[in-house]
DNA sequence: TTTTTATTTGCATAATTCGCGAAATATCTA
DNA sequence: TAGATATTTCGCGAATTATGCAAATAAAAA
């Protein structure tokens, strides 16, 4: 007996921390910051130019971006370097592109 | 001379309009809405109780994501049924399930 | 046309988000 | 250890978002 409709909506807590990832990256500055690291690790300070924001702006933006598990940091000497966590990034920035 | 990076990171614009999707996703109600919605029209009084939430809440969800253009409306009769208006919202939400 | 059903909007309030400067931390270097 | 550099946290006002009740709209039915 296969079931050929849509799965069930998700479950509350399923759907929060989706939401959760999503609110992430409802802000411009989020996204270009998300969408930089496709090409690999970058450090704060200018992931700060990248997101045309001040240190202090861009390191909350950082932040929210880590706990929804979207990217996560490193040391490397002075510097942290942010990594991204969700290579299928790109792709849902097409799709949401698309005009149909 | 082709060009193996990712494409600069898109212009201000774009950023502003993807962001407002994205933000539009942001919420675990309109999430429920919008898979809800996978498999084919609904009308906004089911939407209500999908959304766990009063008509008139409801209603500036289906507004937000009809903004966004995730959803579109159109009468039948004395009902409103709203559309998904992309397509690729279920394997968006896989990609931000995904543990790696 | 009046009534009923479905949906949206105005309003008020509570909560959240955004942004920056200043202060606090952390690490490296001299 | 003292100083320089990189990053984060704090405080706070301004702007935005969320929510429900009640009133307003829209279209169908009587």
């Amino acid at each position: 007996m296969t079931n050929l409709t849509t799965p069930q909506i998700p479950d509350e807590q399923t759907l929060i921390d989706l939401a959760e990832t999503f609110k992430a990256l409802g802000h411009p500055a989020r996204l270009a910051i998300a969408h930089a690291l496709a090409d690999g690790p970058v450090c704060a300070c200018e992931l700060a130019n990248i997101a045309h924001s001040s240190n202090s702006t861009t390191s909350r933006h950082l932040t929210v971006l880590r706990h929804a598990g979207i990217i996560s940091k490193s040391r490397q000497g002075q510097q942290i370097f942010y990594t991204l966590e969700r290579p299928c990034l790109l792709s849902m920035m097409n799709c949401c592109n698309e005009n149909s």
